[in-house]
DNA sequence: CCAATAGTGTCTGTTAGACAATATACA
DNA sequence: TGTATATTGTCTAACAGACACTATTGG
């Protein structure tokens, strides 16, 4: 009934956009993919630093999903990131362009090398920045902070109860450097035994072998039984104390 | 620069609806609100189940949650639900008139009572349906069997670590009544004393008197702290035997 | 043998769940 | 007083966190 008076379908649409907030660990800690809005004066934010994303495209693109795979691969050459949507942000005021809507991804993707930022790319139209530098006083593009914060929460409070981190490492990789990964995410340390017991308790591992030149004593190398999904721990980390 | 090319926004765009799973406990069942689709020729699935929703009015709505508030209100008159975003939904198949992206809603509202089914609304537009019948055999309109199966796996989800059933009673409501719609959602009893302990912890209901005639010994009637948001829970429920 | 990191063992406080016991209303 | 339900108390197993201890490498 709400619909009857436009079964013509001819009203004014939203505009319907993709962004992607592709997480990574560089340097030591946790990094999201920016790109450079380009110049031009009928472009929006100029210049600025945005989440990698854009347009629906309906011919090419099946699905949002599909989108978003899309724009992925043409920013990282990541085939098979892990891939999670975060929700979707639309208003009359995020895009001076016109009403519109955005559905947002984030993706965790392993230390990509370079990957992801082939030779041309030093002429600074992409980077990876800090997660520490991103604060609500971030000048992005657009709303792109306020999504960039939704990603980083909804990523944060998921490391608490799952193996999410995992997909941030190269396999094979060690429990200890998949416990830095997860006090990197967390910004808080962990205890070594209840991690140890935890992973693998979670069963989501399986060996590979011993991985030396890492260290004093070589680590064993683990693998992902499962790289489609994360594991779910029974209960969240929380420290005694709180 | 992916956008560069089409900044003459003449591209063929997405179109855009919200839809929402608007959840009460009716005839002690966690029930879901459907509208039947109009009639008439030129309209998708005509006649069939739907969960209300429709296409963003971007005259009418400042923004997706405006959108999903006009659309709850214009089915239940009821103004402050609780009202949470499930996520997104987008690809060329899912609506026959065009590729179309739905951003999906969950509401719950307190037993209505008939507030939301208004005398004329017996010529069947609009029903209560237990939410125990919708299978993934289920034949809603368009993709909504699996909109709603997604917001019922979402509401499930975090009932068993938040306070969200409470929204689903009206105030006061006692102990029991808010175990018994606990239960009802989750499809299994809990522990009484073990409810009752992590009700009071979580510190999310303050007094308001007891309540009699409720059986033989009254019970205390408890009303919500703060009506916005659910309390969280240190640790989800989960039977000593699993 | 020492340093450094990997990995394990032990202890303890907390708490959820099971279930028993008590409290309070109405008939 | 009896019955039904509300509310509280007790016991126990599980387990996370703290932290000490052992293991294995290279120098």
């Amino acid at each position: 009934m709400a619909r009857n008076p436009r079964a013509d379908l001819s009203f004014q649409r939203p505009l319907t956009t993709v962004d992607l907030a592709i997480f990574t660990i560089r340097a030591d800690a946790l990094s999201v993919l920016l790109v450079r809005r380009p110049d031009g004066t009928d472009e929006p934010y100029p210049g600025a630093w945005a989440l990698p994303g854009g347009f629906v495209d309906i011919e090419k693109d099946p699905s949002l999903v599909a989108c978003a795979r899309r724009k992925l691969s043409e920013k990282t050459a990541i085939s098979t990131p892990y891939l999670e949507q975060v929700g979707s942000w639309g208003d009359n005021k995020r895009d001076p362009r016109g009403w519109s809507a955005t559905h947002v991804y984030f993706a965790l993707i392993p230390n990509p090398g370079d990957a992801v930022e082939p030779p041309q790319t030093t002429s600074n139209t992409i980077k990876w920045e800090a997660v520490d530098n991103i604060t609500t006083r971030t000048r992005l593009a657009f709303d792109h902070t306020r999504l960039l914060l939704a990603a980083l929460e909804r990523l944060r409070a998921k490391v608490e109860y799952t193996s999410l981190p995992a997909f941030l490492l190269a396999e094979p990789f060690t429990l200890p450097q998949l416990q830095r990964v997860y006090e990197m995410v967390l910004g808080r340390p962990l205890d070594k035994s209840a991690f140890r017991t935890r992973a693998m308790a979670a069963d989501f591992l399986t060996e590979d072998g011993l991985i030396k030149g890492s260290g004093p004593r070589p680590a064993m190398g683990y693998r992902l039984r499962d790289r489609r999904k994360p594991a779910y721990f029974p209960r969240t980390f929380s420290p005694r104390d709180k």
